[in-house]
DNA sequence: CAACAATTTAACCGTCTGGTTAATTTTTTA
DNA sequence: TAAAAAATTAACCAGACGGTTAAATTGTTG
């Protein structure tokens, strides 16, 4: 049947593309090389995906979307406060083991187009961000005294920080301190 | 004279470079867009600076030589462990706020290119780095229990991740969370 | 001012790169 | 099995880019 080996190919291509994309970046990345990962002649990118652009974006989408629904999971569920967050640090550590260099990639890539980032992709989230009700809760259970008070803002700063960098200064840290990898 | 003339020509270039690499990341910076900001001709570039390569080397290594001998002179000195450790959270915030975007052009050209960062720079450091003292003293301060014990690689990675990044986060974070930019 | 060196430029070149075309092979369908 | 559709490829193209050249301009010095 030909409908699979169309859908085979392409997510083959998908997959070489989100290797090139996340280790070259966009700048950085050649279709050739694309293609030459794949495994497959660079018109048959074309013939798949209208262009590199369209290509990246389908790549930059998904390394977010895929982790949308989990995020939607824990926040809208009916823990407290802090189980919460220690949800989402659970699952965020979880993906940075998986794509380690996944952080790096996207926050380029946003300093680069910062505007492709806050308009084609937010708005193919499924329904609201989950961060507006999740500071209310927050701010709810300092009020009555379960937590300490602060700046929710800067919790998430925090918390932030404390998954996502560790990630995005590996490559600096693992040379120059870690002897070991998996310390983290 | 022509020496001044020399001189300042180089310096334009450079600062032209300067924006231009840590705007757009070494693939993406284009020869003719640093010599338009620059406001000179492309050839120009190529009579100062053998090619793009080796501006951008500059580049890259002023980003940190004019920030280690800071460094050197905080963790050098006779102070506490904790006190250095502020001084040092002082002085890098203070960089941050003056260039935002520095830390996410280095992660990003570190990833890129990690050899460069660890044997082309670190070489021209003035003499061994200060990170092994430190962290002998910052252990010795732990066993005369003057401060917690924990792993002191643990320590410097919570300091970095706290200090750099905000900064690394910024684009996102100030879209997502903060109306007013000053609350850092 | 004239000879000379330093500086600056316009025009050009080879290569790389994203993308296209037209033809060929493979698969589906009737 | 023959025609139609889909998948795949080799060859090619125009534009962009890093870099060069040779000439013109400016500044220096005897």
């Amino acid at each position: 049947m030909v409908k699979e080996q169309d859908q085979k190919t392409q997510e083959i291509i998908l997959e070489a593309a989100r290797k090139v994309f996340i280790r070259d970046g966009f700048d950085g990345a050649r279709m050739q090389d694309i293609a030459n990962v794949a495994g497959i002649n660079k018109a048959l990118l074309h013939y798949y995906f209208k262009n590199k652009e369209s290509l990246f974006n389908l790549v930059f989408e998904d390394a977010f979307v895929s982790f949308v629904p989990q995020i939607h999971a824990i926040f809208s569920g009916n823990d407290n406060a802090v189980d919460k967050l220690c949800k989402y640090v659970d699952a965020h550590i979880e993906l940075m083991i998986q794509k380690p260099d996944l952080p790096i990639f996207v926050v380029h890539e946003i300093h680069r187009d910062p505007d492709r980032f806050f308009q084609n992709l937010i708005s193919k989230m499924p329904g609201p961000p989950p961060f507006a009700s999740f500071m209310g809760q927050l701010m709810k259970e300092m009020e009555e005294g379960k937590i300490r008070k602060m700046d929710p803002r800067f919790v998430w700063m925090n918390v932030m920080s404390m998954t996502v960098f560790p990630f995005v200064a590996a490559p600096l840290l693992s040379r120059m301190l870690l002897t070991d990898q998996d310390t983290y």
